[in-house]
DNA sequence: TTGTAGGCGTTATCAC
DNA sequence: GTGATAACGCCTACAA
């Protein structure tokens, strides 16, 4: 692991300055004999180009960074997905931050943007607070938010819609004649607890339906806290023809709860789920899931961040990614459709 | 976005020469007027130390690269949500390629490292090339080798045994009194389809059944491939009672084909699938997986990696992750247990 | 066509 | 203590 080979070495070796090797090893017009003698010193030394002094002097360090509340989450991992081939075939490499959800620490990232080491960001807070939107303001680089953000921030921003989202889920369920349609959610002082209650509620009086909060329960976004939930509710009402989960694994800790309850899974209750994470592919029966498009979000954040790397003056953009209900067998199909295998 | 402030603008703002804003930005003793000096104006310019002109200077980047095959496998991202928390503990960034099982593409992170934009690898190559081998030799940063690399091979290696891992699952089935135990496998030309058909023949042997070559079907790693390898075996084995799977995605496969032909898991097919993926969790019924460490196997590769970004001259390490049965309703439990929630 | 020289922003080594 | 000044490795006027 020697000290590796610089122009300068090259130069040396084939009998030519620095600046010849520069040009010949960026394709600059030389003459042939030059870029010969320069190619074959290359060669034997086993050159590679310094990618950290080519950015000093470019200040393009080919990087752009993408930050995550939680690196654990499959809605995170699906941006990921999407985010990482758009990024590589650009010619830029990704730089991962996982912020476990501690707002100082997206403060940081925010920060450390002037360190350069970055030529963009894309970022999905889990709120945006007035020191994300100061930091915002000053960043030294371009910036895309996965996520709300207020009015008239000047951002790149994409965004879900889960107030939608749940809106289709409860049509489809309203359409499919249930009418004591229940709701478990997780805590209502996060983000998509509060949307997705509210959600819940305007959804129900859209559609004629009463609101009534005996059907809902209040959890976590966990299969165990979603067992829970819906054993109270199922003791409360147990007549409960269809369940509306705030999240995937809610919804499987509902399966689990109505199998042991021997209530059938769609005929008795039909189970709803959100996200569309894999998980709702391979279980069984196979969950339908409100897709809010997470998938799609990574790939329109990144496609936004390469446009503005390209064009760093136009206007910021909002991109708003539409839900869409993916209707698997916990409300309608067959029981022997296994779904998806990704 | 104007340009940001460098050592020069401070030290022209507070009057002193670059030398001494250096030194002060870096704790160095220095009078306390000029500290003051110095501070108050970096922080009236909102000054950040350029990472690049440091790394340029010091020859370090803080940063350390992972490269695996696919960023779509569950596995592969249960070694990242290990490996991310342990680098940015020591202060080091993450990048990440997905080198989409092309062979080329883990070829040029190797040659890459080259660049130096990074101060050390993690890979988890899907084969190992007499390519690859000299890269690593010719490594001009630290790289750990996630999965098996030949014997004598000069470099940190961590891996999983999936040979004992297929023992454990085939001595768990037989336990369990089956005897017709088939296997559907990937690609023999992969690292772990190689292994693991060898492992399963061996295992067989060591309980003293008999190999039938008519009881092993090749697919590929997907639950859709899976499904066919499943049929097809089923139509040539009708009376097979056991099923080992390569992966979880195939078991999920063999678990839609088995509930379609009317058999009952595990009474009639006990089925176990291989990495103890979140899907083995989620399924119905829940999956007997061999857990391969994956999270452990990506925490071990961090250390190793760490500590040889401290001690470069240490010899070369291997740690071996032992394997894990992680039994749940699909061969043996009550069809009650929904597994952990993650 | 080629070479000299300056600069990208830091750090570190000198004298002072 | 502090200030010139020389690297780090590359690119690029500008001059020859």
């Amino acid at each position: 692991m020697a000290d590796g080979p610089t122009i300068t070495t090259i130069a040396e070796r084939a009998g030519v300055s620095i600046a010849s090797v520069s040009r010949v090893l960026n394709g600059l017009p030389t003459r042939q004999e030059t870029v010969r003698k320069v190619m074959a010193a290359a060669d034997e030394l086993g050159y590679v180009r310094n990618a950290v002094a080519r950015s000093l002097k470019s200040r393009r360090t080919h990087q752009v960074a993408f930050a995550m509340a939680d690196i654990g989450n499959p809605a995170y991992l699906a941006m990921l997905r999407e985010i990482q081939p758009v990024l590589k075939a650009a010619g830029y490499r990704l730089v991962l931050h996982s912020t476990d959800a501690v707002a100082a620490d997206e403060i940081d990232v925010l920060h450390s943007l002037g360190e350069r080491y970055v030529d963009g960001l894309i970022m999905s807070p889990l709120r945006v607070t007035e020191a994300h939107l100061r930091m915002l303001a000053a960043a030294r680089a371009p910036v895309v938010i996965i996520g709300s953000v207020p009015e008239g921030t000047r951002v790149d921003n994409v965004r879900a819609d889960s107030r939608t989202g749940v809106r289709l889920a409860i049509d489809h369920l309203y359409a499919l004649g249930r009418r004591r349609i229940g709701m478990v959610n997780g805590p209502l002082d996060t983000v998509p607890g509060a949307a997705r209650g509210a959600a819940y509620r305007e959804a129900l009086e859209a559609v004629g339906l009463p609101y009534d909060e005996r059907m809902v329960e209040i959890g976590d976004f966990y299969r165990e806290e979603g067992r829970r939930a819906v054993a109270a509710l199922l003791r409360r009402v147990p007549d409960i023809d269809a369940l509306m989960c705030a999240n995937d694994l809610i919804a499987l800790g509902a399966l689990d709860v109505l199998r042991a309850a021997g209530k059938r899974v769609p005929q008795d209750v039909a189970v709803v789920g959100m996200d569309d994470t894999d998980l709702a592919a391979a279980s069984w029966p196979s969950l339908t899931s409100v897709s809010l498009g997470s998938a799609e979000r990574g790939k329109a954040a990144a496609e936004l961040l390469l446009d503005r790397l390209r064009n760093g003056d136009r206007e910021p953009r909002l991109v708003t990614v539409l839900p869409r209900l993916v209707v698997r067998a916990s409300t309608a199909g067959e029981a022997s459709e296994g779904g998806r295998s990704s």
